[in-house]
RNA sequence: GCCCCCGUAGCUCAGGGGAUAGAGCGGCCGCCUCCUAAGCGGCAGGUCACAGGUUCGAAUCCUGUCGGGGGCACCA
């Protein structure tokens, strides 16, 4: 569903306005240069493209800053500070600007007047959880895999990062008004869910009291010994002393279910529920994995070849092989990749093909895959896939994700699979809690090894930063219960009728001024795939935030519970809409805000 | 040998064409008779690995070098 008109949730679909003051000062700056191109000031056909409004890095330097004249003085043939003084002439009429300078090199930059920032918080609180939705992707689908883990086993560490990064990327889109399709490609086809299924019927016959011979290369886990019990309790002892061939596929498939819904459980305790499971073994036998390859047979890009040594690295055993190729060197690939063995039968990267071709066909405008940082060798064969598939029509964005090092007190916490003992996505969410797991893997980005410390992440103090934003969304909640009990009303509309021109201390503004950057932040980070980005600027905000409610201490007029209930009410308005967005954001991380620290 | 990612303060990391490069930790100095000090403010700390190039402008884009990690024909 469509995020603002599916979710209840008031949005830009519901037919209240994006309230992206950055955006609106943008258009505001384009019909200043349209205005003077048509008085013959500027040459007409001007590239707009490039012309940006953001955030200063000084706040000194004012609220907003376009680099317009900057841009446009090349292709305009003219000096810089001439359009800059000409556009601020233009801008510093508007009544939402209330004063537009020419700085350095060509910058011109905006203060706006006090009443635009009141219009950011009301906004913010009228449209409570849905402030910031975006139309950005409106209209657009986009399928986001990830997870896909093996059926053989429970999830691990890694696999948990990935879970979160792909549950928040995919909230993350919905608010910025995709479509969003979560989805799971089980990798059942291949030869470890075969050890799988030995590895169970062991267990099974430990069920019925017979010694269990886990061999090398079977999975040793304790995990799937229930599974053997189960495996008696619906066989009896039908498959004992019978061979492989008679229980392989029974017992397969038995496992395999048992393996996803474990799977499923796993991802539950994150929060984390997929739209679409999507089956590689499913594929086979059907003629889709075929049909796919046909596809790319009719374009020319399937070919019988031999392929050349790696250089550098010669495998021991290699030796010239006749394959079936995919032209993946056409779209970018460093060579052509092999979809069938020698033997004739499936790679690996045939049914990936089938199963992409499969999202292509269902119509996404957009796909994202989220693989470990261990598979970026299949990056460019399967973007090249996706490319000659869709004829370039859909774009496929992979993101890589890389290792979590995992830490208790400082120290390393080393995991042995051999011994079976590493450690699960149960054992991280039983002891730092699904919140918090989700928070901290979310304060790297993706590309970037992330260290976890079982210890410091249930620390409570500022330098851990779930702590720190929780502490800043119970402040929040403390302060509007005690304005609630000297009788102010706190809901949203209320607040929006305040009388917001009673916040013009500086302090006061620099609050708001970060709550308008939000809206901005949110198209940021979607249109990158950038999640993390949500959680370090969810940090900035609770850091002006206390900074704010520190100045308290100071300077009492600063304090939000005040006698006079109109300067109270603005005050109480700011600390409403800082939550609000801290609420927002959280929502996209997939964290529950607390109202109150315990 | 080739491909991908990374290299920013003592440490952990943001920023990825724009102005004087930021945050946390660690160090030093301040702030509780006052809405939660589990907090806040300030000071010190930088050749953005290195060298070229593109640009009015480069930590950011391109090329190369060095260093770290990952991956490199029928395994998934």
């Amino acid at each position: 569903m469509t995020g603002a008109a599916g979710s209840g949730m008031p949005g830009p679909a519901a037919g209240n306005p994006v309230m992206n003051l950055f955006a609106e000062i943008r258009t505001l700056v384009l019909d200043a240069i349209a205005t003077l191109t048509e008085a013959g000031r500027l040459p007409p056909g001007l590239d707009l493209a490039a012309v940006a409004v953001e955030p200063p890095r000084d706040p000194a330097h004012g609220d907003m800053a376009t680099n317009a004249a900057m841009v446009l003085a090349r292709p305009a043939g003219m000096n810089p500070r001439t359009i800059a003084e000409a556009l601020a002439e233009r801008l510093a009429a508007d009544p939402r600007v209330a004063e537009a300078d020419v700085a350095g090199p060509g910058f011109l930059n905006l203060r706006l007047q006090p009443a635009a920032w009141a219009r950011v918080l009301r906004a913010a609180l009228q449209q409570g959880a849905g402030f910031g939705r975006s139309s950005l992707g409106a209209g657009q689908r986009v399928n986001v895999e990830f997870v896909s883990a093996n059926p053989t086993g429970p999830m691990h560490v890694g696999h948990t990062r990935g879970a979160v990064f792909g549950d928040a990327l995919a909230r993350l889109l919905a608010f910025a008004g995709w479509e969003v399709t979560r989805e799971y490609y089980i990798n059942d086809g291949g030869a470890q869910v075969d050890v799988l299924a030995r590895s169970a019927y062991e267990r099974y016959r430990e069920a019925h009291g017979l010694e269990p011979a886990i061999r090398e290369g079977l999975y040793p886990g304790d995990y799937l010994i229930p599974v053997g019990e189960a495996l008696k309790d619906t066989y009896g002892a039908a498959f004992l002393d019978k061979p492989e061939s008679e229980w392989l596929t029974t017992i397969r498939d038995f496992a395999i279910r048992r393996m996803m819904a474990m799977i499923r459980e796993d991802l539950a305790l994150l929060g984390v529920t997929m739209d679409v499971y999507s089956s590689e073994r499913a594929l086979y036998g059907t003629g889709r994995i075929e049909a796919a390859l046909q596809t790319l047979r009719d374009l020319d890009l399937i070919y019988e070849g031999v392929l050349e040594p790696p250089k550098g690295k010669m495998p021991e055993d290699w030796e010239p092989r006749q394959q079936t190729l995919f032209r993946s060197s056409a779209f970018g690939d460093d060579v052509d990749r092999p979809v069938q063995k020698s033997d004739g039968s499936w790679t690996y990267f045939a049914p990936d093909i089938a199963y992409h071709y499969d999202k292509v066909s269902r119509g996404y405008d957009q796909l994202i895959d989220i693989f470990g940082a261990d598979h970026s060798g299949y990056v460019k064969r399967m973007k090249a896939a996706v490319a000659a598939l869709s004829q370039g029509r859909v774009a496929l964005d992979i993101k890589l994700i890389q290792l979590v090092k995992l830490f208790k007190n400082g120290e390393p916490f080393k995991m042995s699979k051999r011994a079976g003992t590493f450690v699960t996505l149960r054992d991280v969410v039983e002891q730092a809690g699904a919140d918090v797991t989700r928070f901290v893997m979310l304060t790297r980005k993706n590309d970037a090894a992330l260290d976890f410390d079982f210890d410091k992440v249930l620390e409570q103090s500022k330098d851990n930063p779930v702590w720190y934003v929780q502490y800043a969304s119970a402040r929040v909640h403390s302060v509007l219960r005690r304005a609630a009990d000297a009788g102010l009303a706190t809901d949203g509309a209320s607040l929006a009728a305040a009388d917001l021109a009673q916040l013009a201390h500086p302090a006061e503004l620099d609050l708001a001024r970060k709550i308008a950057e939000w809206p901005r932040l949110v198209e940021i980070a979607a249109r990158g795939n950038e999640p993390h980005r949500v959680a370090f600027y969810l940090y900035d905000l609770a850091s002006e935030f206390h900074a704010l409610w520190n100045r308290g201490n100071d300077d009492p007029a600063l304090r939000f519970i005040q006698d006079d209930p109109a300067v109270m009410a603005a005050k109480i308005a700011l600390v409403r809409a800082t939550g609000v967005v801290i609420s927002a954001g959280l929502a996209i991380l997939g964290v529950t805000p607390v109202e109150e620290m315990r």
